[in-house]
DNA sequence: AACCGGCTCAACCGCAGGTGA
DNA sequence: CTCACCTGCGGTTGAGCCGGT
């Protein structure tokens, strides 16, 4: 039998204060991220070890970007989502500064939306955006981020990082990049040598020049 | 000014996988 | 090998905001 993950009793919901925000900022930048169940006791938080993680990821990590997502990004995401599915700690892995909680929010509040209005799916036609993606609907096993498959990608720059970085078995070949804006790179991980030897219906050049799929876009009308 | 409906996004919930005893 | 615990993920919810009427 499973333990609920706090006592319910003296657990505070809801949005966050300033303090409480305050107290776990200091504690992780004391103490570092990790050991999300004992934090809450030892910042002097009122919170279960789960809120405090979201918060931290979702709100307060430095690195996070904010703001709204730009062409570039949506277009990533767009194939991403294609390659994927609802994978979005692999998509916002992509995509520096962006949290999945986000990732997921903009895909379900702007690009699905805008996909459904016309009457369209993502690039590949595998997945109808207008159905949510189930567990169950998963990406095909030669598609996963596993480290026996091909096909790598790089966990999304979480505690994954410090729990397992000593194993570099699943190291990732991040050789290959993709130019945003002439400017910034973005990492996909993608091995191109496997990449079209497996679902051949998707377009798996996660390594298009931005431009380029910009340009597609536009020519799809997006 | 008041109401209403749609939208956004932070937060919660439950489940699954990993891991250590 | 089994079990319990911890962590991470994806789906869902709901409060607050905003624009239209």
């Amino acid at each position: 039998m499973r333990k609920p993950c706090c006592e319910k009793t003296e657990i505070t919901k809801g949005a966050w204060s300033k303090q409480e925000d305050q107290k776990l900022v200091d504690y992780i930048q004391k103490h570092g991220e990790g050991c999300w169940n004992s934090l809450p006791k030892a910042a002097g938080l009122r919170r279960c070890g789960k809120s405090c993680r979201l918060r931290w990821i979702n709100y307060l990590r430095p690195d996070l970007k904010r703001g709204s997502f730009g062409e570039d990004e949506e277009d990533l995401i767009i194939r991403l989502h294609a390659l994927l599915g609802n994978r979005w700690s692999l998509i916002a892995g992509r995509l520096p500064g962006r949290t999945d909680n986000e990732v997921k929010n903009y895909w379900n509040s702007h690009i699905r939306k805008k996909l459904v209005k016309m009457g369209t799916t993502t690039t590949s036609t595998a997945l109808d955006p207008k159905k949510p993606h189930h567990r169950d609907n998963k990406v095909p096993l030669l598609m996963q981020p596993d480290a026996r498959n091909p096909i790598l990608f790089r966990p999304p720059a979480t505690t994954l990082d410090q729990k397992r970085a000593p194993n570099h078995d699943d190291e990732v070949d991040v050789s290959d990049s993709m130019s945003i804006n002439g400017g910034n790179q973005l990492q996909t991980g993608v091995i191109m040598s496997n990449k079209s030897c497996c679902l051949p219906d998707l377009n798996l050049d996660l390594t298009l020049s931005l431009q380029l799929a910009v340009g597609e876009r536009q020519q799809s009308g997006i």
